[in-house]
DNA sequence: GAGACGTGGTG
DNA sequence: TCACCAAGTCT
């Protein structure tokens, strides 16, 4: 089959997918760039399902760019509780106070200048240009990614930068915006990481690799995380940062809460994993005791 | 560029 | 059960 072919047919079937398959979400429904940037960063690495709840209320309590622009980090950090990845949620009260304060509370439009923001790398500029000032630019998550790899056929690993380039030649013409949001969407419900629905795929045809045994085998063995008496190091800091939502805490009575009984060895390792949240402005020390920056 | 970063769902 | 996975970014 020819390329030109394949990509036009790619196009219809996908798109004719999302018409009739695609998740209705919230920042879909509308065109205000700081909601649209607010899903965007809250879907980092997380679930969708679990994003609509916390884009909710998040909203109800921090409606516009200036509201979180004002707020205070405990705040902020109460609001993003439980979604994960707390430093997404500084990053964005940075991003909210530097926008407020140098360019008049708008949002640059350009790729360019997005990504010199806190917290928003390749994925989110391209995304936040195209979904909130429609630009026509590609868009490559983890969904894209996969899909691409997949319909194209590749085996070799590609760099982000062919990925990406990959993205851009198959944009359909004005279409960028349900294309991208259409491919995602797709990730998510047909092509997806681990037993992927090839039985009910609509571009099954088109796919040079549907139905390939070849899925379900991970791509890398991740090497064990750093952790504590079985407990990740990650763990901690989230349990940490909970614990001091409304009170301020001494690194000793830290341990106590975390451990039924502890080595000095534990304490310095304590000692230095408050030392990063601190490094990480998630926390500050305080009259010799640990409570949430300000 | 590999490793760190949260939390909950899933096969 | 438990390792993988999820609209990535930063260092």
């Amino acid at each position: 089959m020819k390329r030109a072919v394949l990509i036009s047919a790619l196009h219809k079937k996908i798109l004719r997918w999302y018409r009739q398959n695609g998740r209705e979400l919230p920042w879909r429904k509308t065109s205000d760039p700081y909601r649209i940037l607010l899903s965007e960063i809250m879907a980092q690495q997380t679930q969708v399902s679990r994003v609509e709840i916390f884009y909710t209320k998040w909203l109800a309590k921090f409606p516009t760019l200036q509201s979180a622009a004002r707020a205070k980090t405990r705040e902020i950090l109460l609001q993003w509780s439980g979604l994960g990845y707390n430093s997404r949620a500084l990053r964005l009260h940075a991003l909210a106070k530097f926008v407020v304060k140098n360019y008049r509370s708008r949002l640059p439009h350009s790729v360019e200048e997005l990504q010199k923001l806190p917290g928003i790398g390749a994925y989110t500029s391209h995304a936040v240009a195209c979904f909130a000032f429609r630009q026509q630019l590609p868009v490559v998550d983890v969904n894209i990614k996969r899909i691409l790899l997949r319909i194209f056929g590749y085996t070799t690993r590609l760099t982000d930068k062919e990925i990406w380039k990959l993205a851009e030649e198959i944009l359909p013409s004005g279409k960028a915006y349900h294309w991208n949001q259409a491919l995602m969407d797709f990730g998510a419900v047909i092509c997806t990481a681990r037993n992927p629905k090839c039985a009910i795929c609509p571009v099954q045809k088109e796919c040079a690799s549907a139905f390939s045994p070849m899925f379900n085998v991970p791509e890398k063995r991740k090497k064990k995380e750093p952790s504590r008496k079985g407990i990740p190091r990650r763990l901690y800091r989230g349990k940490i940062l909970k614990m001091l939502h409304y009170t301020v805490l001494t690194e000793k009575e830290i341990a106590e809460q975390l451990w039924h009984s502890f080595s000095s060895r534990d304490v310095l390792w304590l000692h230095n994993l408050l030392h990063q949240m601190i490094a990480d402005g998630l926390l500050k020390r305080l009259r010799g005791k640990l409570g949430i920056a300000e």
